[in-house]
DNA sequence: ATCTCTGTTGTAAACGCTTTCAGCTTTTTT
DNA sequence: AAAAAAGCTGAAAGCGTTTACAACAGAGAT
C-alpha cells in the first residue's frame, strides 16, 4: 500500500525538467513556456501524482484549512451551522477541520490548541459556550488568537485578532417575551439550558422585557435544565414539578426548540388550550419548530446570513483586509400554532 | 502574527541538548534520562512551543488524522454518527477531518480525493449514500482503497482495504414490516427519502414482509419522498395526496424519522385515532420520536456501537493487524405510542 | 557585431521534524 | 580489574516541497 509513492523528482525525470519547473507548473506561477508546461502535466497524469500535502505545508506554511470547533455536532443547531461553514469555506478554497469538543472547557482548550498545532490558517468557534462569564476563562482563546485569526459565532469577545459575528439574542428575546404579555399572559416561565454568553442575553432580555412591562420576576420563573439536550421528556417532567410546588405559569419562552417543545408537551398533557390557554416560544427555529403539534413559534436568527458573514470576515482577515471585529444580525420571530397572532388578548 | 515561531531548535538551545532528544522527549520515545527530559519539558514550557505537523508528517508521513465524509451533517443520523466518530477516534490519539459533500456524486468524489491529498490515515463514509446501485459508479472508493483504508458504515462494497460496518436494516424493515401485519393492518405504505444502498435493502424489507404474509404491494404503495429532509409539510402533503388519488393506507412504515412524523401529522389531520385507526413505524429512534405526539415507534440500530465497532475495526487495520471485512449489527424495534404493543389485533 | 533586456530554466538552500548511526559514559558481568 | 553491555546523547541525512538566485538563451536595440 503505502509503497514508495510518486514525487516531483519522478516527475521531472519523466519530463526531463528540473523540480523547480515541476512545481511552478503545480503552482501554475510565474514563466513556464507552453511546450514544458505540457510535458510536465502529461508526465503528471501518466505516473498519477498528487502532491504531498506536508512538504508543501512546510514550504508554504499553510494547509488552507480553517479549524471549525462546536461542542457538539449533533445539535441541531450547531450542526446546521457547521455545514454552512462547511460549504462557504469549500466555496472559498479552504477546507475544514472539525473538532467536537464537549463541553467541558479542558477539551475545548486542548482542541484548540491541537488545530493550532495542525496549523489551520484560522478558527471557528460555533456556538457561544466557548466564551465564559468570567475573563480569566476565556485567556485560552486570547492566546490562539495570538497565532491565528479566531472566529466567534454568537458570542462576543474583546480581542486583538478576534471578530465575532452574532445574532442580536437580547432584542430578540426582548420583543418575544413582549409578543406573549402582549398576549395578555403574565405567569410567563422562562426554561433555558445554557450558560453560555449567549444564553445570558437571552435570560436578560426575558427579565428586561418582563421589568418594562411592570411584571415581577420570581427567581423559580427562570427554569434551568441540566440533563442533556435531547431529553424531552426530562424537560417537561421539569415542567412539571415545577407546576406542581405550586408556581403557576401558563406561557413558556424557551431558549431552544427543544426546551419549548417540552413545554408543548407538557401542556398537552395537562390540558391546556393551545395557544389561548398556554403560549410557547421556541428559539432557533429549527426543524423540530415544524415537527410539534401544533407547531412551534421560534425565533429564526438566519443562520445561514450568519455563517456567511462569519466566513466573509474571515477570507478578508487572512487576505490582510481591515475587518469589522463585531457584527450583529437582529431575528425575527416566525409565528405559528404556539402563540396567538400577536394582538393583544 | 506569523512571526519566526518556535522551533525544536529553539528548545534545544534553551536546554542545552541537541534537537535530537528535544525529538525524542516529543514522542517520549527510546531513552531520554529524567534529568534531560525536564530540562527539556521546561523550555517547552516556557516558549510556548508547539510542534509543527507540517514537518512531522513529513518525517513520519501520517498526520494521524482520519477522513470523515458525510453527505450532510446537519441530517440528525448522521450528525450522531459524526459526533461518535470523533470521541471515538480522538480516543484513539486521532483526529478527524470532516467533509460535509452534499448528495452529488461528483462532489463526493473531489471530497475523497481532496482528503487523501490532505494524507488522511484512512477514511470512513458516513451513511449508506456513498455506494451506488451501479457498480461501476464505485470505482471512486476503490481507487480511494488503494491508498488508505475506507471504511463503510451502513454500506456495503467488496474490495481490497474496504471495511463495512453496518446495521442490518433488511431484517429491521422486515420485522417491523411484520409487526403492523401482526397488528391486523394490511394496507401499509412504504415512505422513503433515499435510493441508498441501505435505503434498497429496507425496501426489500418491507416487500418481502408483505410477500410473506401474502399480502399484495402496488406499486404505489412505496411513496418516495424527493423534497428536502427536513420538509414535514412536504412529506405530509405529499401523504394527504397520495390518499386523495385513492390510494387506502392506514399504516405507514417509514425510512427515516423525520418521514414517519409527517405521517403522524397527516393522520392526526385526518382525525384518524393513532394507533388503532393508524399506525406508524419510523426508523433511526432519533429524537424526534420522542418529540412527536403521540411518540414514535422506531427501530433503533445502536448507532453508538455501530460507530464504535468501526473505529475500533480501523484502528486494527491501521496497526497492520486482519480484521473482518464485514460487520452487521441487528437492531431492535422500540414501541412507544404510534403502535399497538404487538399483538394480533 | 556588441550590449542589454526578457523570458525561461536549473541549482541549491530552506522549511521543521524524525531517525539511523556512531560515540561517549555508565553500569554490570566475569 | 578488565571486558561487555546498556544507557544517553549528538551529528547528519533524509522527508517532498517552494523559492531566491543564478544562468543561459534568444530578441531587440545600438
Amino acid at each position: 500500500m503505502k509503497e514508495h509513492s510518486v514525487t516531483i523528482y519522478d516527475i521531472s525525470e519523466q519530463a526531463g525538467v528540473s523540480i523547480a519547473t515541476v512545481s511552478r507548473v503545480l503552482n501554475n506561477s510565474s514563466n513556464v513556456s507552453e511546450a514544458t508546461k505540457k510535458k510536465v502535466l502529461n508526465a503528471i497524469k501518466d505516473t498519477g501524482y498528487t502532491p504531498n500535502a506536508f512538504a508543501r505545508g512546510l514550504g508554504l506554511n499553510t494547509m488552507k484549512t480553517i479549524g471549525i470547533l462546536a461542542a457538539d455536532s449533533s445539535d441541531l443547531y450547531l450542526a446546521k451551522a457547521i455545514y454552512y461553514f462547511e460549504e462557504e469555506l469549500r466555496a472559498s478554497g479552504y477546507d475544514s477541520l472539525l473538532c467536537c469538543t464537549g463541553y467541558a472547557h479542558k477539551d475545548k482548550k486542548a482542541a484548540i490548541e491541537l488545530l493550532i498545532s495542525k496549523k489551520v490558517d484560522g478558527i471557528i468557534l460555533v456556538g457561544s459556550n466557548f466564551v465564559y462569564p468570567d475573563v480569566a476563562d476565556n485567556k485560552y482563546i486570547l492566546s490562539a488568537a495570538e497565532k491565528v485569526p479566531v472566529m466567534l459565532l454568537n458570542a462576543e469577545l474583546e480581542g486583538n485578532n478576534i471578530y465575532c459575528v452574532s445574532s442580536d439574542d437580547y432584542k430578540s428575546m426582548y420583543k418575544a417575551t413582549g409578543e406573549l404579555i402582549g398576549s395578555g399572559f403574565r405567569n410567563i416561565l422562562y426554561f433555558y439550558n445554557s450558560l453560555s454568553y449567549s444564553g445570558a442575553l437571552k435570560e436578560r432580555g426575558y427579565r428586561d422585557a418582563m421589568k418594562d412591562a411592570g411584571i415581577n420576576v420570581v427567581e423559580r420563573q427562570l427554569q434551568f435544565f441540566e440533563g442533556t439536550r435531547e431529553d424531552v421528556h426530562g424537560m417537561a417532567a421539569q415542567l412539571e414539578k415545577t407546576a406542581s410546588t405550586g408556581l403557576k405559569f401558563n406561557a413558556v419562552i424557551a431558549a431552544d426548540d427543544t426546551l419549548a417543545l417540552s413545554a408543548v408537551k407538557y401542556a398537552l398533557s395537562k390540558g391546556y388550550k393551545i395557544p389561548e390557554e398556554f403560549s410557547v416560544i421556541g428559539y432557533n427555529n429549527s426543524m423540530l419548530a415544524t415537527c410539534s403539534e401544533p407547531e412551534l413559534t421560534s425565533i429564526d436568527n438566519k443562520l445561514e446570513t450568519l455563517c456567511q458573514k462569519l466566513t466573509a470576515t474571515l477570507m478578508g482577515v487572512l487576505s490582510g483586509e481591515e475587518m469589522p471585529k463585531k457584527t450583529i444580525f437582529g431575528g425575527e420571530i416566525v409565528t405559528r400554532g404556539t402563540t396567538k397572532g400577536g394582538t393583544s388578548k
